[in-house]
DNA sequence: TCTGGGGTCCTAGGACCC
DNA sequence: TCTGGGGTCCTAGGACCC
């Protein structure tokens, strides 16, 4: 059958699930912040308006978004991505396949209908999710990913000024080359800032312009990626739905500190906790590592001097065990810790990832076998089930100090509640 | 004072092998 | 003076995404 690709996007994703779930909310200005109440990452309407950017140091905005009597709240991943779940429930309802692309978009495939019918599903698929879940979302349909992106694109400038209600779909040629002549080079999925300031040095300004260029020149400065997205453009699909998720090549766990932090002894704890919490995520994906490494920095924006390092390392067999890990991190910072610094930041990342069945016993045995190992895992299995029961880091390793007595814990200081997935949060409806 | 935290893919170049 | 021609594997760095 021939089919076509769509992209279902929600708005302001983030905001939108607040609001579902808080009437106080819903018209007011609503922003959420990045881990450690850093930047921000999502904006409602309103406050876009009002020309906060994406990524915007909160700092340095918090004064206007008082003024606009905006809502500020740190994110809550537990709800957006549990919300995130039940749109995709929604939107399976309609396609033939679905990617999860992100938290807040899917590809889907669909039917080659005609551009009406094809309009018509995708707006009951987008008045259902309204309806059923209270997020308002846009879909944008064309004969590729990216042109369904671009489709997307364009749904929602349309919507700013009035036009429709969020669902587009690309038109064929010659109309399309109208379109992609509007859309800006840098607006194209897959072209970043690089890559746009390369296309402008090139007199490059728009899609159209772009998917008009030469193979060999996209080839020799852009990579066979580049080459793809102009082929996509053309309306010859080269990217596929990925159904089934690769599995996964590393795993980082970083944070940036809520304030600077200067002794060894933080960061030995910093980088503990991150281990930990690498392992446990393992765990929850039935997965086990091998390779380890571990960073620091002291990377800031205009404050010099500056340092930063990194070193990898190997456990001696997989695992996802979190001591061997922790261990590891311990050593690791050895050699890369210079006294005298402020540091900023530090994280653990995993690599030589493999998932952790069927299980493979050394013929030898590793270095860890038999009884302890299984104590091990009986010791693990019982932390993740804690924790699951009564929230992270109720039982944790030694290793990464007691929370109140650490100098390095991220700041969350606006979080809403967990509303649909732990009862003790559900949200309360008064009537009078 | 205060600027997130994850990921992926591609290429070039070096080490090493026969 | 002249200095092969493949392979593979690994890593660093650059590009992109949300």
């Amino acid at each position: 059958m021939d089919t076509v690709f769509a992209l279902a996007d929600c708005q302001n994703f983030y905001a939108s699930c607040e609001r579902v779930f808080d009437p106080a909310l819903r018209g007011r200005p609503i922003c959420v912040l990045s881990n450690n109440d850093g930047c921000v990452i999502a904006r409602s309407e309103e406050v876009k308006a009002n020309g906060v950017p994406m990524g915007a140091p909160y700092f340095k905005w918090r004064e206007e978004l008082e003024e606009m009597g905006a809502a500020v709240l740190s994110s809550n991943y537990t709800l957006y991505g549990d919300m995130s779940a039940r749109v995709a429930r929604i939107l399976r309802q309609e396609a033939l396949e679905l990617e999860r692309y992100s938290i807040d978009e899917a590809f889907l495939t669909l039917p080659a209908l005609s551009k009406e019918n094809l309009w018509r599903v995708a707006d009951r698929l987008r008045r259902r999710v309204l309806r059923w879940l209270g997020i308002p979302i846009r879909v944008g349909i064309g004969p590729t990913k990216t042109l369904a992106k671009i489709a997307d694109e364009n749904a929602k400038a349309r919507k700013r000024v009035g036009w429709g209600n969020g669902v587009y779909v690309c038109p064929d040629e010659p109309r399309r080359k109208e379109l992609l002549k509007r859309v800006p080079v840098g607006d194209i999925w897959g072209i970043g800032s690089a890559y746009e300031k390369k296309l402008h040095e090139k007199g490059v300004g728009t899609a159209a312009a772009f998917r008009g260029l030469p193979d060999t020149w996209i080839r020799k400065e852009m990579t066979v990626v580049g080459l793809r997205t102009a082929q996509e453009l053309r309306g010859r699909p080269c990217l596929e739905l990925e159904l089934v998720r690769p599995d996964r090549k590393t795993l980082i766990r970083s944070r940036s500190f809520g304030q600077r932090v200067k002794s060894k002894n933080g960061l030995r704890q910093a980088l503990a906790k991150h281990a930990e919490r690498a392992a446990e995520k393992l765990r929850e994906e039935s997965l086990v590592a091998k390779g380890i490494g571990a960073f620091i920095t002291t990377k800031r924006f205009g404050d010099p001097p500056y340092y930063s390092n990194s070193v990898a390392g190997s456990l001696q067999e997989h695992t996802a065990r979190a001591a061997p890990f922790v261990r590891a991190s311990r050593r690791l910072l050895e050699p890369i810790y210079r006294d005298g610094y402020g540091y900023k930041k530090a994280g653990v990342q995993l690599y030589d990832i493999r998932p952790s069945r069927p299980h493979q016993e050394s013929l030898f045995g590793g270095p860890t076998t038999g009884r302890r190992r299984k104590e091990d895992e009986e010791l693990m299995a019982a932390v993740d089930h804690v924790n699951a029961e009564h929230g992270k880091g109720t039982v944790q390793l030694a290793a990464s100090g007691l929370p109140e007595k650490r100098e390095w814990t991220m700041k969350r200081q606006k979080k809403s509640p967990r509303y649909t997935t732990r009862w003790d949060e559900l949200p309360v409806a008064t009537a009078r």
